[in-house]
DNA sequence: TAGACCCTAGGTGCAGCGCACAGGTCAATG
DNA sequence: CATTGACCTGTGCGCTGCACCTAGGGTCTA
């Protein structure tokens, strides 16, 4: 049995993070009566290390959760897993898009700038830099 | 004088965006002795549209107060305002970068399922598909 | 005995709103 | 004139995934 910092180093994550998985619901460790110590399972090194890895291909925790969930009932989460990943794959493109879109502005912005001196305040603009952008 | 509604249709934004800004204190609304509604003047339309563009390049809501800040001092926020974008600009990229790397391992590994079935549970493995990877 | 380190619970902060809830306002209608 | 319904208002909580902090308590070593 582990307790939180021990568990946290042997999944490489921190102990904070275990803690809030924990809160969360998604690791239910047991108790050491003596000292109210958490205290983890085999079992909960497995848990950890599989969140990690679904964190790294993008499964958010309430993903994981529901995953557990069906698993712990029996169920195959494989078909689920593959809905979810399709539909984080999607939102990431959005994402990546949205961001794309966003550095341009910004590097637009900054290369026009560089001509411009800059404003003094005429109580008038709050920055003109930035009021001259569309 | 506007009400959140006005000044949020005068910018093109939600209401619940104005409530936002004025709970952060980015806008300073009086009061309608009436009814204690909010009431927005045409300064409030300009500092609304100026915060409207300012997130457009990236600026945060705190960015934005700082440069209201200096701005109300008499300052020239604008050598701030090349900091505070050249900054959002790194920190962009990183957020770029990393985004793309998790595009990539989605991706690899929706098409390395794609050859898998799906698993029963075995009370060993919680989602094969998942563990499969790395 | 002091310092260093572990643990507990709980709260706050981050960004930018969206949404829920309870109630007010106003024009149109019966 | 009263009521209905649409739309407005205010406030407060929730989301994501932790990191950090407080305030307390225990353990272990030098």
């Amino acid at each position: 049995m582990l307790t939180v910092s021990e568990l946290s180093k042997a999944a490489q994550a921190t102990p904070d993070a275990v803690r809030h998985y924990v809160r969360i619901g998604l690791l239910t460790p047991s108790r050491n009566p003596d000292n109210g110590y958490k205290l983890f399972s085999d079992n909960d090194i497995k848990k950890m290390k599989f969140i990690c890895r679904a964190k790294g291909l993008g499964f958010t925790l309430s993903d994981i959760q529901i995953i557990f969930d069906h698993s712990s009932r029996g169920q195959s989460p494989c078909p689920l897993v593959r809905d979810i990943i399709q539909q984080r794959i999607n939102e990431n493109r959005d994402r990546l898009a949205k961001l794309n879109q966003l550095q341009q502005r910004m590097d637009e912005a900054l290369e026009k700038w560089k001509l411009m001196p800059d404003g003094e305040p005429d109580g008038d603009a709050i920055c003109y830099l930035i009021e001259s952008i569309n």
